[in-house]
DNA sequence: TGCCCACCTTCACAACTGAACAAGTGTTCA
DNA sequence: TGAACACTTGTTCAGTTGTGAAGGTGGGCA
């Protein structure tokens, strides 16, 4: 994986467990990615609101994000390149809904631990 | 939550379920918070280090990742101060471990897809 | 005592991020 | 046609983030 230095281990067995650790390097640099995007508390609003309200008008999200309608628009924009979401145009809307499993899998078992969460 | 503006809605039922899954805000900034620490490849390198090889030296970590020393202690340091993980002296050398019930859930389940995530 | 080693801290800096403003596109409807 | 609407795009800017160099701390050991 690394070209493993030679610098004398403070315990070989552990240094052996933690390099194994990281057989998957790949998938590591993609979660870290998905996380990155999971880490505005903005997008992150607007991802839940999409996992529960899926087929929203993007300024209906901004109202319930309390968001302006651009700064929206530019997370979906990324959300959207990201293959996060899909969307439809209907009249003048553009309605919007996450299409991604492994998030939505994500976001429900988050919602999941908001009720018993009162630290 | 917000003060929800006047403005009138593309779909009303939809702003308002979109509205009613953000009923827990703290929450929601929490784990945006967790998901940025989450979201730097070598940060997660650690993480995982710390969740197969608990106990585990500073310089042990820094060569099982690639990374320098100082960059590990950079990052140790925030995670400690996010209570992420603990240490104890032995030696000259001291050894860290995961100590965060969430984290520790979410990296085990992370690294169970690890096998299945040939993408 | 003095040296070495493992680790930590401070500082400076390039790279990236989110927010805001202004302007543009495409759709509907009078 | 043209005005209003819903949304997108481009750009700029302040603030944040991760990283490396240099120096500091403190425990072990001769």
């Amino acid at each position: 994986m690394w070209p493993v230095p030679d610098v004398p281990a403070i315990d070989p067995g552990k240094r052996a467990e933690a390099a194994a650790a990281l057989h998957d390097d790949h998938a590591i640099e993609e979660w870290a990615s998905r996380f990155a995007l999971l880490a505005d508390p903005n997008r992150l609003r607007l991802l839940f609101c999409l996992h529960r309200a899926p087929g929203i008008a993007v300024s209906d999200l901004a109202a319930a994000c309390g968001m302006s309608d651009t700064s929206v628009s530019h997370a979906l924009r990324l959300l959207r390149s990201n293959g996060w979401v899909r969307f439809q145009r209907q009249g003048r809307a553009i309605l919007y809904s996450l299409d991604d499993d492994t998030i939505h899998d994500m976001l429900h078992r988050l919602g999941a631990t908001h009720s018993n969460e009162h630290s």
